[in-house]
DNA sequence: GCATATATTTCAACGTGCAAAGCATATTTT
DNA sequence: AAAATATGCTTTGCACGTTGAAATATATGC
């Protein structure tokens, strides 16, 4: 029973986390951990649609064209009809968005990978699995990913 | 970092497992889970005033307000003036309140226990210190817990 | 040309959360 | 006891993320 309780405070600390983080961010680079999740995305491959990044973060598109216009107040993001099929529009980031890229505090991923990557090999082997166990034992079965805390940013904070 | 990759697709899952779980409830009892959290919060100790809640979830004052506002319109809870100190309110649970919580669709923590518990000794252990290690890896270095997933109900779920 | 698909935005609504201001009541100081 | 201060709660007004439905524009197939 201790260790259920255990268990459950640790999700509540990892959950807790990700909220504190997001207000940490949203203080010091003025964005939102959802806003600069949109502004990794499109910072990685230099134009996106609203349709994409709608199906990566696993959001409707209605909730992507609030965010991006956030970002564009703040020109951080741009909108750009596209050439080819001009129902889309080309959503790519800014030189000011790549700042608050390049300058945002430490986000958690990379906390979080740093960390991992000072860990024993066997270490690691068991945390993978044990998150894993978790991750299946509360999906209902089905539905995989979710928004905020994503993946795409592990190659550069792996990168140096 | 196929492993950290894994990792942190695991933790969205997690998170996502979360919030589906929040939908699923207030289709089926008409309370989020944040709501239901207070639920359970005046269901275990016959009265609360919204300074215990706020406590207990880590939330503002302002925001237990609004929340047990929501949980009164359905009257699923009752407020009541101290009579030890007038400027307290009790908030307690109603016997429809009672209900909700009895009829509530396997909460993510009971799905989530159920499982635990048919786990090898071992396995728990390891579980347990895994996902303490990672909250300690997520925690900037601080603040402890957080509000939605919550330890109440774990005594109910083990209890039969 | 017309019907249907798709891409996006707008709109209205909800739930969560907070800070600040206000109100009522206790407690402490003088 | 009166005044100052602290506490507990609600109200107000705002920000954010999220969505579904309706509206608009454009593509595509026939």
């Amino acid at each position: 029973m201790d260790r259920v309780d255990t268990c459950l405070i640790a999700i509540r600390r990892i959950l807790r986390a990700t909220e504190l983080y997001s207000r940490e961010l949203k203080l010091a680079a003025g964005v939102t951990a959802v806003q600069f999740r949109v502004l990794q995305i499109i910072g990685e491959r230099d134009h996106a649609t609203a349709k994409e990044i709608s199906v990566q973060m696993r959001v409707s598109q209605a909730t992507v064209t609030s965010l991006v216009d956030k970002l564009v107040r703040q020109d951080l993001a741009m909108r750009e009809k596209s050439e080819t099929d001009r129902r889309q529009i080309n959503i790519h980031i800014t030189a000011k968005g790549r700042e608050t890229l390049a300058e945002a505090p430490d986000p958690l991923q990379q906390r979080f990978v740093r960390k991992f990557a000072a860990m024993e090999d066997w270490e690691q082997a068991m945390l993978v699995s044990s998150l894993e166990r978790v991750a299946a034992m509360l999906d209902a079965e089905d539905l995989d990913a979710s928004p905020v805390l994503d993946t795409g940013d592990i190659k550069h904070a792996l990168d140096h």
